[in-house]
DNA sequence: CGGTATCCCAGGCGATACTG
DNA sequence: CAGTATCGCCTGGGATACCG
């Protein structure tokens, strides 16, 4: 975690964000609306909600995600991309792509039903 | 970690690649030349040599990097990147410069020295 | 609805020691 | 040199319960 003779690693702290499985779902999941929490929470695969709620609130600290509160009775909360975060979306992709290049063609062994298309954890529509 | 209703997410088989730190700095660390353990050891923040195995493993296990042993004595092990690992580099690179772009910009919170270049833990030249 | 609070556990990772 | 073995900490994350 720490490089005591070199400043910090640039790819380091952008691990801390896009290496984290639930922050790509989450901005995988935002890439086309916003998403209310319980929505979120439903379409990645059941995630309880003290995780989800721990990385929506990193996302939010980098600024990735955008969170708005309506001060309605019951409440409401949507979560949005950012300009940050929709910029990393190409590079989301770009895994995907290339997870379809390699990993559908040659699964390696850890691959216990057919090939995902370029879907991620679609559940409910 | 498990999608009981859907099918298995391409995303998280990728992001249990990419996601790892140790992985991207391994693959990165690779990406001009073959090394030797050691070399990457020293090149990787002194990550201890149990570590640095298990992900070298994991990486040859998804044919990412090729590991060569030349029955020598002294034993003299070459990793080197194959072409699907070499497939990750532009990914790699876009994650450095969205970072370039956001982070160095505005670090958010955590940011205690001064902003690194496209350099990845190099400590020795 | 959108969270917090607790408890708990697997495993990721470091430190250290040893080996062919 | 290139690992394996062992120990032990600490965090990520699941389960569950509760709250404004």
């Amino acid at each position: 975690m720490k490089c005591e003779k070199a400043q910090k690693c640039n790819l380091e702290n952008i691990v801390d964000i896009i290496g984290s499985k639930w922050n790509l779902f989450i901005i995988w999941h935002l890439r086309t609306k916003k998403l209310r929490f319980t929505e979120l929470q439903n379409r990645m695969c059941g995630i309880n909600s003290k995780t989800i709620t721990r990385h929506l609130r990193d996302l939010e600290g980098f600024m990735i995600i955008d969170r708005r509160v309506y001060p309605e009775v019951p409440p409401r909360v949507e979560y949005s991309l950012t300009e940050r975060g929709t910029a990393l979306l190409p590079i989301i992709e770009a895994m995907l792509e290339w997870g379809g290049q390699y990993l559908n063609a040659k699964p390696g062994e850890s691959h216990d039903v057919e090939p995902a298309k370029e879907t991620v954890c679609e559940m409910d529509p």
